[in-house]
DNA sequence: GTAACACATCGAGATCCTTCGATCTGACCA
DNA sequence: TGGTCAGATCGAAGGATCTCGATGTGTTAC
C-alpha cells in the first residue's frame, strides 16, 4: 500500500469552464433537483469515508497493510504512530466497524488485517461517480 | 453521479484466510516496522477523506454533480438538504478547501461545480493502495 | 493458583465539528 | 442613494471525537 504518491500530484484546483446557459439574472432556484445520492446513501458512504478521515487511521490502516503477512497486532503499532495502547485499539475499533479492517483473535493477541476488497470498493465508488 | 450503488452491494466484512506463519507465542512485537505512509501523506489524505466523512456534504456533492450544467448555486442546495444557508455555505466552503468543489462568482451567485479528476484521483489512490 | 501479558472497555478532559440566528459584504435595480 | 437579494462570516450552543490513565477480561506460563 502506497499512501505517499497522494503528496506529489498536482491536485489543481483549476476553474472550471462552466456552463454558458446558467443565467446571470432572475429566478436562479430550479424547481427540479435531481437527487443523486438519496440520504440513507449519503450516510452509508459518509460512514466509510469518516474511518478515513484521521491521519492515525490511516497511518494504522498502511501499516497493517504493509506488514509482514498483510497483519499486524496492536503491539506491533502503538510505537509507529506514537500513541496510548488504548487509543489506537480504539482507532482499530472504528476501522473494523467500517469494513476496512478486520480482527482475528490468536491467544492473547488480536491480529488485524485489511478487509480484501474494501478498498477497492470504496475507490470504484469515487472514481464512477463523477461520472 | 450515482452513489447510491453504496447501499446495494454486498460488502461482506468476512473472515481472512490469515498467514499460517504467524507465531501464536513468543514476541509478536517485530522491531522493524514498514512505515508505508508518513505521517504528513496520512494528513493530507484523511483531510480529504474528512470532506467527504459527512452525509450532508456527501449529498451536496452529489446533487451539484447531478445539476443541470454540474453547476449550482447556494439558494439551490438549501431546500434538498434541508439546512439553513450559513450551514450549507460552510459545508461548501469545506468541500472547496478539500479541492473537491469550485466556486465561481457570477453576479450576486456564486456557483459551484465539482472539481474534474478531484473524485478520480481520489478513486484511484483507493484502488491502487491496496497493492 | 498465581503471575504476567495482550488487549478491550471505562470514565474524564480537551478539542473539534455541526448547526443556528444574527450580522456583514457585494451586486443589482429603481 | 436607498432597497433588495445572494451569500459569507461571526459568535454560541450542543454534541461528537480524540486522547489518556485506570481498570476489566481472557490467555499463557510457571
Amino acid at each position: 500500500m502506497n499512501f505517499n504518491a497522494w503528496q506529489d500530484g498536482d491536485m489543481t484546483t483549476t476553474a472550471l469552464e462552466l456552463a454558458p446557459a446558467a443565467p446571470t439574472s432572475g429566478p436562479c432556484c430550479a424547481p427540479l433537483v435531481r437527487e443523486a445520492a438519496d440520504p440513507a446513501a449519503a450516510a452509508d458512504l459518509a460512514r466509510s469515508f469518516k474511518a478515513l478521515g484521521d491521519p492515525t487511521r490511516v497511518r494504522l490502516l498502511s501499516i497493517v497493510a504493509a506488514h509482514d503477512g498483510g497483519e499486524a497486532c496492536v503491539c506491533d503499532l502503538t510505537e509507529p504512530v506514537g500513541l496510548s495502547q488504548p487509543t489506537v485499539s480504539h482507532h482499530l475499533k472504528i476501522l473494523v466497524d467500517a469494513g476496512l479492517l478486520a480482527r482475528d483473535q490468536r491467544g492473547k493477541w488480536a491480529y488485524y488485517s485489511v478487509v480484501p476488497g474494501s478498498l477497492d470498493r470504496l475507490g470504484a465508488l469515487l472514481s464512477e461517480a463523477a461520472r
